[in-house]
DNA sequence: ACCGGTACTTGGCGTTACTATCTAGTGGTA
DNA sequence: TACCACTAGATAGTAACGCCAAGTACCGGT
């Protein structure tokens, strides 16, 4: 699965981590760690720090460094507007995809074939 | 919406592809033709030759070349056991990111938590 | 002084989809 | 004949993304 999983990560991972700081600011490795407890534990630490530099630059979200008790300082991340309505868009597309994929899945419950549409 | 979906076909547009190789064998340009009429109207004609040579490549499908009453020979796909087995492991991967991914979804229904936001 | 955990950064790589252009066969039309 | 439209496939170059590997930096405990 691993394969594949990292396939259709692109272009989805932006729109989860953008989901998790819409639900509540975040930094890197907190991202990161949360991503893993919630069943992500294929995706590399590096990929997260990546995404979170280009999302910065597209605008979408702002930051704020917080110095941490126990190792360098935190940079939190906060979606802002330009990134609510990016979101928005990410769940409009998300839909599309998969309401058109479903549509190919074989029917559990099987039909007669021959039928046109 | 045009760049989201570009990226988040990576991934998922060979099991779409796979997906109607199951259904029945066809040839690229009727692929093509298809996916446009079923909505993927963004899907570039290249990129399904490109993907097929590639699925090709990975034995995930025999090939049967077949003349056409109009234009050059047909490059007619079939799915194979290999290709079958990768199909499914593409629907659970696609069970899995999805099911994970709806979970970050917010709530359609807002329950009435008394929240102001 | 060393090590492990926290936190972020960076360069290079492989895969994928898009763009643009090209070849090639058939049939219709001026 | 010359031209065009449709069918059918191939390919070179580009951009984007996630992964890998290694590095920097800060802190606490031993």
């Amino acid at each position: 699965m691993a394969r594949q999983l990292t396939e259709m990560l692109k272009g989805t991972l932006d729109g989860i981590v953008l989901s998790i700081l819409e639900a509540s600011p975040a930094y890197g490795y907190e991202i990161t760690a949360g991503l893993r407890k919630q069943g992500f534990t294929e995706i590399a630490e590096g990929t997260i720090y990546a995404l979170l530099v280009r999302i910065e630059q597209r605008g979408l979200v702002d930051i704020e460094k917080v110095p941490s008790e126990k190792g360098p300082p935190r940079k939190v991340y906060s979606l802002n507007t330009a990134g609510r309505e990016y979101l928005d868009e990410f769940w409009s597309t998300w839909d599309f995809i998969t309401s058109h994929i479903e549509r190919l899945r074989p029917t559990h419950t099987p039909r007669n074939n021959g039928e046109h549409r």
